[in-house]
DNA sequence: TGCCGCATGTAAAGCGTTACATGATTTC
DNA sequence: GAAATCATGTAACGCTTTACATGCGGCA
């Protein structure tokens, strides 16, 4: 489970309310690495709390708790970032699936998904190129928190463009009398 | 939940039992696109032959059961690769987290990090080559059904070998003494 | 004053993981 | 005959999601 480790990386960069961080998960963080609703977060803050890896350093209007990480929440991070993955199986990717399944449909139906994964990509390719551009800097304290994020989303966007571009490609250089299940029986699926 | 589009999936290639399908989440879909147990895999087919999308084709020895996808699972299977991806939050990656938190590391310690990703990601394309040369074949049919995927999964950990290297270079370019939190306060995540 | 956003919380249902469990068949 | 593999299943626990719920504070 990651979603202690995302909290303390948020909470490494500056201190924040559970509100906050849940703002944090629906526009940035969530949206490309780590999703989770304020029913995960705030009890999560509570655990972190007792293990003493945040804690509550300001009371605001509203009941607002402000947590901030500890050393000991740093100590953590670090070593959880310096692990080795471990990668345990847990793969849950649904574009990827997408793209496994395509070979699935006949062409027509493959180009038609291949050039809307094609226009998202370039969408999203876009939106981070502007986000890179409204916070310019050095990689550097908080605001390199995300310019290597930025850099990575912007390149795998670019890489999945070129990709669904290369399939295009590919199926479009075929006629669709090419279809054949003469090939090699033992797939690989 | 994805995981009976990916059963359809598999099964529309061809055939199999419960036993089987297991074993291409364990080998190949498993590790790129969405993992999935046992325990979970035979339930769901249970449910899957309950609405008509499978039906049980053969029964061999050892009790086991071959499941092939209906004509009403092919359709289901074709209208949600069809329908937008909606994309409705829900991103789990661990890989992109760690790659979102890295800046809350002593340049050090992200140098290691990165250096291990870099590796990672070089070892993770020379496999897909090997498998890819294992299997040539053109775009059709069974055979065809990893060969996009194959080709995606090479583009992917090609962008993110270019990406670590070129991290590397931008945090070896300043010196330790260049750290300094003076930077725009109004940061992106 | 009324609305919107802030800020947190509880409860139920469903799903997935882990551990446990069983037996048949093939292979050496 | 023993070991490995095939093949499926159950049960408990924990996490996530969804729905429900409450109240304060700022602003017009």
């Amino acid at each position: 489970m990651s979603l202690p480790h995302a909290l303390l990386g948020l909470l490494a960069v500056e201190p924040a309310s559970g509100y906050a961080l849940t703002k944090a998960f629906d526009e940035s963080l969530g949206r490309y690495a780590w999703y989770a609703g304020h029913t995960s977060i705030y009890p999560e803050l509570g655990r972190l709390a007792e293990r003493g890896l945040v804690e509550v350093t300001a009371e605001g209007p509203r009941g607002s708790r402000t947590y901030a990480v500890t050393d000991a929440g740093r100590d953590e991070l670090r070593s959880w970032l310096l692990t080795r993955p471990s990668e345990a199986g847990k793969v849950r990717n649904e574009s990827v699936l997408r793209m496994f399944l395509l070979s699935a449909l006949d062409p027509a139906d493959a180009r038609t998904v291949l050039t809307g994964i094609a226009a998202d990509a370039r969408a999203g390719a876009d939106e981070l190129r502007t986000i890179r551009a409204d916070h310019p800097g050095p990689l550097t304290g908080r605001n390199g928190f995300g310019q290597l994020a930025a850099e990575f989303g912007l390149r795998q966007y670019e890489a999945v463009h070129e990709w669904a571009t290369w399939a295009l490609d590919q199926l479009g250089a075929q006629t669709p009398d090419d279809r054949t299940d003469a090939a090699d029986p033992a797939h690989t699926f």
